[in-house]
DNA sequence: TCAAGATTGATGCACTTGCATGAAAATGGT
DNA sequence: ACCATTTTCATGCAAGTGCATCAATCTTGA
């Protein structure tokens, strides 16, 4: 059963400051990577995710799981991804819908660029506004969200 | 001085948690609304900013501020609002490159619909899921990075 | 084995967003 | 008072997203 009872007051705060949170982070990061001349995100989490599946390659509804994106969009992404040389579309040697992707050195090579931008960006406006061991019991307390 | 030293493993995992929960349930309270037959979340934070501005309305530029959007993007959803006759837009007495804006008594009827929504699948998705005291814990670890 | 249904991925079309720029009014320095 | 600058808001165009739907292939059950 799921509770159905009212929101305090300080859920709804809770709620509403993590959301502020994470929105006005994310906007900073897609300055900063934009500022540097990097893709967004989406592609650093795209590849990340293909680097990850190594020379297995990973299929675009794997993609889509993880990503949490609709499946078109994946679609697309993967269209640009291709486009600019950081990822290729292999057909699926069991499966003949699918396919599966990999990443090309260039896509390695981008990744590591965009993790330098994020990276900084993430320690400036994030991790060195925590106190000690806060990262620890923030991680804690989301845990039971995912 | 910006601290410039490497994320600890910790703060990577507490950064992406925190971003995977805020997308995951930004995603879960869209799908509600529009499953209920209602406007984006968009629409509720601005519809709500105009509520609170109350009377005396609010001009673009400070609904811009509070929502974190671009311009062009505040001044399109204005257009939508409107169209949808949530709010209008009076020309400003004083300034008058500047327009006020001000919620309408259909976008208070809508606010409140929205609201039922929200709160449900919060109180759903997040509050329920915390602890006793949780909230208040991670209101307060969030509250530095704001 | 074969037809019904499910799964995989792409795409046309309408709508939204991003970017650059514009027009109009206000402000500020001389 | 006047011109240059700034502020406020809108908009044309390109790119991205959402939605519905499609084609191709695979799976399942009779």
């Amino acid at each position: 059963m799921t509770e159905d009872r009212k929101l305090e007051e300080l859920e709804i705060i809770a709620w509403a400051r993590l959301l502020k949170v994470s929105t006005r982070l994310l906007d900073v990061v897609e300055r900063e990577l934009k500022a540097a001349g990097l893709p967004q995100l989406a592609w650093y989490d795209a590849l990340l995710e293909l680097h990850r599946a190594g020379e297995a390659g990973l299929r675009p509804a794997d993609l889509q799981k993880e990503m949490l994106l609709p499946q078109y969009n994946v679609s697309r992404l993967i269209d640009r991804l291709e486009g600019a040389g950081y990822a290729v579309r292999i057909p699926h040697p069991e499966d003949g819908r699918g396919q599966v992707l990999q990443i090309t050195e260039a896509g390695r090579v981008l990744i590591r660029r965009m993790w330098r931008v994020y990276r900084r960006t993430v320690a400036e406006n994030f991790a060195s506004k925590l106190g000690k061991g806060d990262a620890g019991r923030l991680a804690e307390l989301l845990k039971p969200l995912l």
